[in-house]
DNA sequence: CTCGAAAAGTTAGCGTACCTAACATATGTT
DNA sequence: AACATATGTTAGGTACGCTAACTTTTCGAG
């Protein structure tokens, strides 16, 4: 039987799904006190159990934080899947709903996202989260080839896939790093992520 | 006398410029271990002092790092200021050129710049750090404002300059945390920054 | 059903870090 | 020359990450 399945017994010793609550518990406090001051120690005591818990299901505390990003990621995806669904292939509108996408979910977990991206030198090994994020990337990629009517994408796609992705990047770090507020110019993310995709993007555009 | 151009005399007990030192320490530590993995204690071992002295002169830590985001602040400025001043006023080659010292600057000095976005809730208060941001993004504004012909700008200026930020801010980011390379596109940063500028000020490309 | 191995908890403790308190020494003004 | 102040020191409290050694529960083979 798989752990990450089993059912939470609580016999009173055995916990019965530590692992999963760890997970969570230090997702909650990611987004609470931010990544930097997160501690497995107060971890624990959410999920109450002792200090040395941890390390029968984690290597250390990266791990745990790992565990979180790639969580992250694929509620990531999923909003990124869901929000391109009902629109047409082929439509522009699909690049600016991933841009979108991608924005709010920064905006809406700012501790995932930023540790998704701070702590990358400790997860360069991790085979798994790289791919994860090459083919969200190749999601925005696919989206932007079709747009100017193409099956496969070519260099140029992957030019102004980059493009868009690093607009979207800096203004979801922007945000959630307060800068927009203290700058005295009224952001409209959702207008800005159209605007620029129209800039990139302006065949797709009839108008 | 200020402290900071006092000169180190090296009694054998007093320092003479323990500051100065500790801020060029944290600095070089920051960049070598990043931001995460800076301490005070190694600080003072570089600087050969006890665990203690730092707190003559800094507050805590985080007014330590603070110390050194100022200065990386004023190397911005200066990088900025020394690209525009042989460009003609007016020209988009400025706007160009301030998001190539942008990237530049990221690249140089990933542990400062990362350290000076990753911290943001905690020197939300220091009003000189959020000013002097507010400077470095108004010299965007007036490059944007005056290729558009206007002396002073106008709520769409500011959309742009902010456009352009964000996008700078991005590829930043994504260029410091390895993400380019991971990602099978060839991206040349300043032929990126020329083409979005072109994009986001095309009235001012005669071509 | 029993029993032994493995899984999953525990307590105790080491090393390190941040920061403070109390103390020591140099500086510089009068 | 003396005292206040600036700037160092040592010692110690609290917290954290992690490991070692021990304990309890679970589970599968005979």
């Amino acid at each position: 039987m798989n752990k990450q399945t089993k059912i939470a017994k609580k016999t009173g010793y055995h916990h019965g799904d530590l692992r999963a609550q760890l997970v969570e518990a230090t997702r909650r406090l990611v987004e609470e006190k931010g990544p930097d001051h997160f501690s497995v120690a107060e971890a624990c005591r959410e999920a109450g159990v002792s200090t040395a818990a941890p390390y029968k299901h984690f290597k250390d505390k990266d791990e745990m934080l790992r565990a979180v990003i790639w969580e992250g990621m694929l509620r990531h995806r999923d909003q990124m899947l869901e929000a391109i669904a009902p629109l047409p292939e082929g439509s522009p509108d699909r690049v600016i709903a991933l841009g979108k996408v991608y924005v709010n979910y920064a905006s809406r977990e700012p501790g995932v996202f930023r540790l998704s991206f701070a702590l990358s030198e400790r997860h360069d090994d991790d085979v798994e989260l790289i791919e994860c994020g090459h083919s969200l990337f190749s999601i925005v990629i696919q989206a932007v080839a079709h747009c100017l009517g193409r099956k496969e994408p070519i260099e140029d796609d992957l030019h102004r896939a980059f493009m868009l992705w690093s607009f979207v990047h800096g203004l979801s770090f922007l945000t959630i790093d307060g800068k927009v507020n203290k700058v005295d110019v009224d952001v409209d993310h959702d207008r800005m992520i159209a605007d620029i995709t129209r800039r990139v993007l302006p065949e797709c555009f009839s108008t």
